[in-house]
DNA sequence: CCCACGTGTTTCGTATACAATTTCGCCCAA
DNA sequence: TTGGGCGAAATTGTATACGAAACACGTGGG
């Protein structure tokens, strides 16, 4: 039974559950990760905590600064805007692909991801929700069935998730916006250039409600957010 | 200035030395490299290597596989046909924007770019000829002025190049069709619609000139390679 | 003749030690 | 008070050591 998706692979589990800890704004944007510290949380020699490090540095989470450590990246305005505009020009064609591919089985599959996404946040879990709500667009690729595109995606979806970190100020606001819902009807009934369109919307109102002027800071320890 | 972009840091040069070695078609898909061999080759230790290893893995150059080493990728066909769907999804639109944006400066570096491509061929140097074949799309991407993007481009021209070297039966004919030059020119008259266009046959006709039922192989000694 | 098995060798995974660099507090002078 | 420099402490960079897993190969049984 392989089931069980816990990687035997040390590095893999550490990447991720930091990995996990950024996405649900457990951790601030430029927060400073020192590898002593993360090595004795997770109980790991720094050999480790330094290939995670660099694998989330490669995916833009983390900005690594030679001799001086791992910091959460703060996205500037400008990098805020070319997530989106990468965005925009992979995810409509992938909505597209999805919709005209997706089976029964898949539908369910992402209800019932935006039903955990409104359980969380009936638990006023907001970071968990964001976290859900950002896998929302990554599970639609992966419906698409396209690898290569949907490791980008899930590129993107993370750094998306460090700009709203950094530049949403209304938080509680959050995708309340059922885009996901129209989606997912469009998908249901194969409707392509919908969802192609719907998405294309979607991530516009996305970038729409970000305040690019202002950045909001917050800042937690360690030991807390990765506990 | 920093015109000299030599990093100071090792591992960024050992990991772009074997990424040339390989975008050189130096090293053959599937060539096994030891950590051992390649930090004596280069003489760092094999935390270096590692590290330089984990790099190119993520940039999917080379496959990591636990307990086993390190060996120079071999995409399958379905990763060839998503790596130039990819392609297809984002080049067009990049050519548009750089077409629009291009400087007279950037004209200018782009011809000498095809210059060094065709004295590479002349010098019978296929291999570096087919590397810059690929540059040539990155620099485009570079006056596009979109770096986010850029990075997913670089990632896969790269793999283009490993899919040309397993499937790619007629070596010598190598991009003789003056698709650059036809850019080029589309380029220089700021003809944005044009450059999309021509960048959308180019991706095609690649993709077209390939052979994905047969596979070439062929290997070569580490040290050789990375003289 | 072929396949299963055990042993020695190679190669990788991780921890740790030490060197190099940065950071921070402290003192002193302007 | 403020700014600069000096040294100690902390943190990262790299090499190395040792245990563990995979591989190579020779041996013996079927």
């Amino acid at each position: 039974m392989d089931t069980d998706l816990q990687p035997a692979d040390n590095v893999t589990a550490i990447a991720e559950r930091l990995a996990l800890a950024i996405l649900e704004h457990r951790l601030a944007p430029g927060t400073k990760m020192s590898e002593d510290d993360v090595g004795e949380i997770f109980g790991v020699s720094r050999t480790i905590v330094r290939a995670a490090f660099q694998r989330l540095s490669h995916d833009r989470l983390i900005d690594l600064r030679r001799n001086r450590g791992a910091f959460v990246a703060q996205p500037t305005v400008r990098e805020a805007l070319e997530v989106f505009e990468a965005r925009a020009l992979l995810e409509p064609r992938m909505a597209r692909s999805a919709a005209e591919r997706a089976t029964r089985a898949d539908i369910a599959f992402l209800r019932d991801h935006i039903g955990q996404e409104h359980a969380a946040i009936h638990a006023r879990d907001f970071g968990r929700a964001l976290y859900l709500s950002g896998q929302f667009h990554v599970e639609l690729v992966r419906i698409a069935d396209q690898d290569t595109i949907a490791s980008f995606i899930r590129q993107l979806v993370s750094r998306s998730s460090l700009v709203i970190a950094l530049y949403w100020q209304r938080r509680h606001a959050l995708c309340e916006s059922d885009a996901h819902h129209t989606l997912i009807d469009a998908m249901a009934r194969g409707d392509g250039a919908l969802a192609e369109k719907v998405m294309t919307a979607h991530l516009a109102d996305l970038l729409a409600s970000l305040d690019l002027r202002r950045r909001t800071s917050g800042t937690m320890s360690l030991k807390d957010a990765l506990s």
